[in-house]
DNA sequence: AAGTTTCAATTCTTACATCA
DNA sequence: CTGATGTAAGAATTGAAACT
Protein backbone atom coordinates (compact mmCIF):
# COMPACT_ATOMS: atom_id res chain seq x y z
CA UNK A 1 0.00 0.00 0.00
CA UNK A 2 1.42 3.17 -0.87
CA UNK A 3 1.41 6.72 1.30
CA UNK A 4 -1.92 8.12 -0.71
CA UNK A 5 -3.38 4.57 -0.11
CA UNK A 6 -2.55 4.51 2.91
CA UNK A 7 -3.73 8.07 4.45
CA UNK A 8 -7.20 7.28 2.59
CA UNK A 9 -7.52 3.96 4.26
CA UNK A 10 -6.85 5.41 7.61
CA UNK A 11 -9.69 8.39 7.05
CA UNK A 12 -12.10 6.12 5.21
CA UNK A 13 -14.20 4.78 8.25
CA UNK A 14 -14.92 8.33 8.56
CA UNK A 15 -17.96 7.81 5.42
CA UNK A 16 -18.89 4.74 7.15
CA UNK A 17 -19.32 6.20 10.74
CA UNK A 18 -20.97 9.60 9.23
CA UNK A 19 -23.25 7.49 6.36
CA UNK A 20 -24.28 5.10 8.46
CA UNK A 21 -26.15 7.72 10.87
CA UNK A 22 -26.99 10.38 8.44
CA UNK A 23 -29.10 7.68 6.14
CA UNK A 24 -31.69 7.06 8.06
CA UNK A 25 -32.38 10.38 9.30
CA UNK A 26 -32.56 11.35 5.43
CA UNK A 27 -34.86 7.87 5.01
CA UNK A 28 -37.47 9.40 7.54
CA UNK A 29 -36.76 13.50 7.91
CA UNK A 30 -39.04 14.32 11.06
CA UNK A 31 -39.73 17.88 11.39
CA UNK A 32 -37.63 19.38 14.21
CA UNK A 33 -39.77 21.35 16.50
CA UNK A 34 -38.68 25.07 16.00
CA UNK A 35 -36.82 27.06 19.03
CA UNK A 36 -38.21 30.04 20.17
CA UNK A 37 -36.33 33.29 19.34
CA UNK A 38 -34.59 34.62 22.09
CA UNK A 39 -33.45 38.07 20.80
CA UNK A 40 -31.83 40.49 22.62
CA UNK A 41 -33.39 38.58 25.99
CA UNK A 42 -32.19 37.14 28.73
CA UNK A 43 -30.23 33.14 28.15
CA UNK A 44 -31.39 30.85 30.38
CA UNK A 45 -28.06 28.90 30.94
CA UNK A 46 -25.97 32.05 31.14
CA UNK A 47 -28.27 34.44 32.57
CA UNK A 48 -27.23 37.26 30.60
CA UNK A 49 -26.36 37.13 26.44
CA UNK A 50 -23.07 35.64 26.25
CA UNK A 51 -21.36 34.77 23.12
CA UNK A 52 -18.23 34.92 20.82
CA UNK A 53 -15.72 33.15 22.52
CA UNK A 54 -12.40 35.62 22.83
CA UNK A 55 -9.68 34.65 21.48
CA UNK A 56 -7.58 33.72 24.42
CA UNK A 57 -10.56 31.42 25.32
CA UNK A 58 -10.42 29.44 21.78
CA UNK A 59 -5.94 29.42 21.88
CA UNK A 60 -6.06 27.38 25.03
CA UNK A 61 -9.52 25.37 23.66
CA UNK A 62 -7.61 24.60 20.62
CA UNK A 63 -4.85 23.37 22.25
CA UNK A 64 -6.70 21.07 24.79
CA UNK A 65 -8.49 20.05 21.25
CA UNK A 66 -5.10 19.24 19.64
CA UNK A 67 -3.93 17.28 22.61
CA UNK A 68 -7.45 15.33 22.98
CA UNK A 69 -10.89 15.53 21.08
CA UNK A 70 -12.70 13.90 23.82
CA UNK A 71 -13.34 15.89 27.06
CA UNK A 72 -13.07 14.18 30.69
CA UNK A 73 -16.04 15.92 32.86
CA UNK A 74 -12.79 16.62 35.22
CA UNK A 75 -11.24 18.25 32.63
CA UNK A 76 -14.26 19.95 31.49
CA UNK A 77 -14.84 21.76 34.56
CA UNK A 78 -11.24 22.52 35.12
CA UNK A 79 -11.23 24.21 31.67
CA UNK A 80 -14.47 26.11 32.33
CA UNK A 81 -13.21 27.56 35.43
CA UNK A 82 -9.93 28.52 33.96
CA UNK A 83 -11.26 30.46 30.95
CA UNK A 84 -14.32 31.63 32.95
CA UNK A 85 -16.80 29.57 31.12
CA UNK A 86 -19.96 27.56 31.95
CA UNK A 87 -18.90 23.79 31.58
CA UNK A 88 -21.81 23.09 29.21
CA UNK A 89 -20.07 25.86 26.89
CA UNK A 90 -16.68 23.80 26.78
CA UNK A 91 -18.69 21.02 26.23
CA UNK A 92 -20.53 22.28 23.11
CA UNK A 93 -17.51 24.09 21.72
CA UNK A 94 -15.31 20.70 21.18
CA UNK A 95 -18.81 19.08 20.09
CA UNK A 96 -19.14 21.75 17.35
CA UNK A 97 -15.02 21.49 17.14
CA UNK A 98 -14.95 17.94 16.44
CA UNK A 99 -17.67 18.45 13.74
CA UNK A 100 -15.79 21.16 12.00
CA UNK A 101 -12.73 18.46 12.36
CA UNK A 102 -14.97 15.59 10.78
CA UNK A 103 -16.02 18.28 7.83
CA UNK A 104 -12.35 19.31 7.35
CA UNK A 105 -11.19 15.61 7.53
CA UNK A 106 -13.63 14.52 4.73
CA UNK A 107 -13.28 17.48 2.24
CA UNK A 108 -9.60 16.37 2.75
CA UNK A 109 -10.11 12.44 1.40
CA UNK A 110 -12.62 13.92 -0.81
CA UNK A 111 -9.74 16.40 -2.50
CA UNK A 112 -7.47 12.86 -2.43
CA UNK A 113 -9.83 10.90 -4.07
CA UNK A 114 -10.49 13.23 -6.35
CA UNK A 115 -6.80 13.55 -7.63
CA UNK A 116 -6.81 9.89 -7.54
CA UNK A 117 -9.81 9.76 -9.96
CA UNK A 118 -8.24 12.39 -12.24
CA UNK A 119 -5.09 9.88 -12.10
CA UNK A 120 -6.92 7.03 -13.46
CA UNK A 121 -9.16 9.08 -15.99
CA UNK A 122 -5.83 10.27 -17.62
CA UNK A 123 -4.21 7.11 -17.42
CA UNK A 124 -7.44 5.20 -18.99
CA UNK A 125 -7.20 7.85 -22.12
CA UNK A 126 -3.27 6.62 -22.41
CA UNK A 127 -4.39 3.53 -22.68
CA UNK A 128 -7.05 3.56 -25.09
CA UNK A 129 -4.98 5.79 -27.30
CA UNK A 130 -2.26 3.11 -27.23
CA UNK A 131 -4.77 1.11 -27.72
CA UNK A 132 -6.21 2.91 -30.87
CA UNK A 133 -1.97 2.68 -32.11
CA UNK A 134 -1.86 -0.74 -32.00
CA UNK A 135 -4.79 -1.56 -33.95
CA UNK A 136 -3.90 0.66 -36.57
CA UNK A 137 -0.78 -1.13 -36.73
CA UNK A 138 -2.25 -4.19 -36.54
CA UNK A 139 -4.52 -3.35 -39.86
CA UNK A 140 -1.60 -2.00 -41.90
CA UNK A 141 0.14 -5.57 -40.82
CA UNK A 142 -2.90 -7.18 -42.13
CA UNK A 143 -3.43 -5.03 -45.24
CA UNK A 144 0.68 -5.96 -45.72
CA UNK A 145 -0.19 -9.66 -45.73
CA UNK A 146 -3.07 -9.45 -47.32
CA UNK A 147 -0.93 -7.95 -50.39
CA UNK A 148 1.46 -10.92 -50.31
CA UNK A 149 -1.03 -13.46 -49.88
CA UNK A 150 -2.66 -12.25 -53.27
CA UNK A 151 1.02 -11.98 -54.86
CA UNK A 152 1.54 -15.42 -53.54
CA UNK A 153 -1.61 -16.61 -55.04
CA UNK A 154 -1.07 -14.90 -58.88
CA UNK A 155 3.13 -16.44 -58.59
CA UNK A 156 2.76 -19.78 -57.22
CA UNK A 157 1.05 -21.11 -60.67
CA UNK A 158 3.37 -20.26 -62.38
CA UNK A 159 6.31 -20.53 -60.56
CA UNK A 160 6.50 -22.29 -56.90
CA UNK A 161 9.98 -21.09 -56.29
CA UNK A 162 9.63 -17.35 -56.86
CA UNK A 163 10.98 -14.65 -54.39
CA UNK A 164 7.28 -14.23 -53.32
CA UNK A 165 6.60 -17.24 -51.94
CA UNK A 166 10.16 -17.32 -49.78
CA UNK A 167 8.36 -14.19 -48.38
CA UNK A 168 5.54 -15.71 -47.44
CA UNK A 169 7.17 -18.06 -45.93
CA UNK A 170 8.77 -15.89 -43.94
CA UNK A 171 6.01 -15.17 -41.65
CA UNK A 172 5.35 -19.19 -40.06
CA UNK A 173 3.94 -17.54 -37.13
CA UNK A 174 0.89 -17.05 -38.72
CA UNK A 175 0.09 -20.48 -39.66
CA UNK A 176 0.30 -21.57 -36.18
CA UNK A 177 -3.01 -18.88 -35.16
CA UNK A 178 -5.13 -20.91 -37.95
CA UNK A 179 -3.73 -18.80 -40.64
CA UNK A 180 -5.23 -15.27 -42.22
CA UNK A 181 -8.74 -15.62 -41.72
CA UNK A 182 -8.52 -15.66 -37.66
CA UNK A 183 -6.32 -12.80 -37.61
CA UNK A 184 -8.53 -10.50 -39.72
CA UNK A 185 -11.27 -11.79 -38.32
CA UNK A 186 -10.07 -10.38 -35.16
CA UNK A 187 -8.87 -6.69 -36.27
CA UNK A 188 -12.78 -6.37 -38.01
CA UNK A 189 -14.54 -7.40 -34.76
CA UNK A 190 -12.07 -5.31 -32.67
CA UNK A 191 -12.91 -1.48 -34.08
CA UNK A 192 -15.57 -1.35 -32.53
CA UNK A 193 -14.51 -2.55 -29.26
CA UNK A 194 -14.13 0.26 -26.28
CA UNK A 195 -11.95 0.26 -23.05
CA UNK A 196 -9.86 -2.42 -22.24
CA UNK A 197 -12.43 -5.21 -23.36
CA UNK A 198 -10.21 -6.14 -26.61
CA UNK A 199 -8.18 -8.00 -24.48
CA UNK A 200 -10.85 -10.66 -23.60
CA UNK A 201 -10.77 -11.78 -27.17
C1' DA B 1 -35.70 0.94 32.20
C1' DA B 2 -33.71 5.38 33.29
C1' DG B 3 -30.02 8.55 33.15
C1' DT B 4 -26.04 10.17 30.50
C1' DT B 5 -23.25 11.07 26.56
C1' DT B 6 -22.48 11.76 21.80
C1' DC B 7 -23.72 12.97 17.30
C1' DA B 8 -25.96 15.07 13.16
C1' DA B 9 -28.95 18.42 12.03
C1' DT B 10 -30.64 22.67 12.78
C1' DT B 11 -31.35 27.31 14.66
C1' DC B 12 -29.71 31.58 15.89
C1' DT B 13 -26.25 35.34 16.63
C1' DT B 14 -22.42 37.92 15.31
C1' DA B 15 -19.23 40.12 12.37
C1' DC B 16 -18.18 41.57 8.15
C1' DA B 17 -18.87 42.86 3.13
C1' DT B 18 -21.41 45.02 -0.43
C1' DC B 19 -24.45 48.15 -2.37
C1' DA B 20 -27.76 51.90 -3.05
C1' DC C 1 -21.33 58.15 6.05
C1' DT C 2 -25.42 55.15 6.81
C1' DG C 3 -28.88 51.78 6.85
C1' DA C 4 -30.52 47.55 4.44
C1' DT C 5 -29.30 43.12 2.99
C1' DG C 6 -26.56 38.94 2.26
C1' DT C 7 -23.58 35.61 4.09
C1' DA C 8 -19.92 32.86 6.49
C1' DA C 9 -18.51 31.27 10.90
C1' DG C 10 -19.46 29.55 14.97
C1' DA C 11 -22.24 29.15 19.52
C1' DA C 12 -26.16 26.83 21.14
C1' DT C 13 -30.26 23.70 20.90
C1' DT C 14 -32.72 19.60 19.66
C1' DG C 15 -33.93 14.81 19.17
C1' DA C 16 -32.28 10.28 18.38
C1' DA C 17 -29.15 6.65 19.18
C1' DA C 18 -25.64 4.46 21.80
C1' DC C 19 -23.87 3.52 26.06
C1' DT C 20 -23.84 2.56 31.17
Amino acid sequence: MNKVEDEVALISPLYSAAFSQIAPQQAEAKPRRRRNRNKGGEDSRFGAKKRKLTQEQVDVLELNFGNEHKLESEKKDRLASELGLDPRQVAVWFQNRRARWKNKKLEEEFSKLQSIHDGVVLEKCRLESEVMKLKEKLCEAQKEIQRLGERVDGVSSNSPSSSLTMEAMDAPFLFEFGGYEDVFCIAENSYNIHGMEWMNL
